[in-house]
DNA sequence: CAAGATTGAGACCTCAATCTTT
DNA sequence: AAAGATTGAGGTCTCAATCTTG
């Protein structure tokens, strides 16, 4: 039998849960698995229309969303919340797929900019139409704009977010 | 240029988003990237107290709430929205570590039941008080209990899982 | 044939190491 | 050094195929 983390364990019930942090667990993984079978909804949705995975649609509105349709690596790192060797992949495929360009920056010789190329432009804005349209059939038409907009202030109010103010 | 759906796209603007969908995209965005690193946060938290994986602690949760402390492979996949393949490697880790026996049903010789061993009753009891405490800390707490009840029946009226009603 | 479970191949992400530039 | 980006190895899940049982 391996240990998992090297401890040994005492016997006893002073490690087990008590009624109120049962209820507690309970109701947090009805809320985590609801909204993650919700959200896989949202993005099933997107790539049956468009044919586009979770993680490259992310980048391709993120991209959509700036001046020069173009950011730096690491910032798309942040977004994504992965590594900057998964966001390499990512930019990777969508290279390949001919929906991004890579620029070298002029200022900083070290950053590599992904740029939307024109078929990515719109292949990114069909995909956003798919999403809008799935978030208001499947998330603001059954909530309500009111129950949404305070959904939406609940869980800002407690993302762990580095350099975002803890709710004004 | 590889076509990722093998469609061909019309010039103009009709395939772009008006400025409402980029604000509810943009509103989306926010709250589901926002719940991803929370959520994120709770099972790293998790895994540095008891170093449990975020799939292997959900089964053993769920066993840990079940009468026998056992379930079918089936019942597992749905829970944790795996495939049944999927499941069968979460299984497998489970095995090796010492936290999960398999054991065949006697009324049905197709299914086999995952069932806690008393390490693994431990270990779950032991994660369980983390997530707990993971959760009060982060979520409850700056939240109030008010906005998580609320949070959670929001969730709940969205959540597509089939076999439950709509919302009373 | 349908349902439950498993296997192998493939896709996607992380970690550690490396390279270049600041 | 430190930051940005990439590579290769490894872990985790999915899909398609297979096997057994109902």
């Amino acid at each position: 039998v391996e240990e998992l983390d090297g401890t040994t364990r005492q016997e006893g019930t002073a490690l087990r849960p008590n009624a109120e942090e049962i209820a507690l667990l309970r109701e947090w993984t009805v809320l985590q698995s609801g909204f993650r079978r919700l959200n896989d909804q949202l993005l099933a949705d997107v790539e049956a229309k468009v044919g586009l995975a979770p993680s490259s649609f992310q980048v391709l509105w993120f991209l959509l969303t700036t001046p020069e349709r173009s950011a730096p690596m690491y910032q798309l790192a942040q977004t994504l919340g992965f590594s900057t060797a998964g966001t390499t992949k990512v930019a990777d495929r969508l290279v390949d797929a001919g929906l991004v360009e890579r620029r070298p920056s002029r200022t900083d010789r070290r950053v590599i900019f992904a740029a939307l190329t024109e078929t990515g432009r719109q292949v990114a804005g069909a995909a956003a139409l798919a999403l809008a349209a799935a978030v208001r059939d499947r998330v603001v038409e059954p909530l309500g704009n009111e129950h949404f907009a305070s959904l939406s202030a609940a869980i800002g109010s407690v993302d762990p977010r580095p350099g975002h103010p803890p709710c004004g």
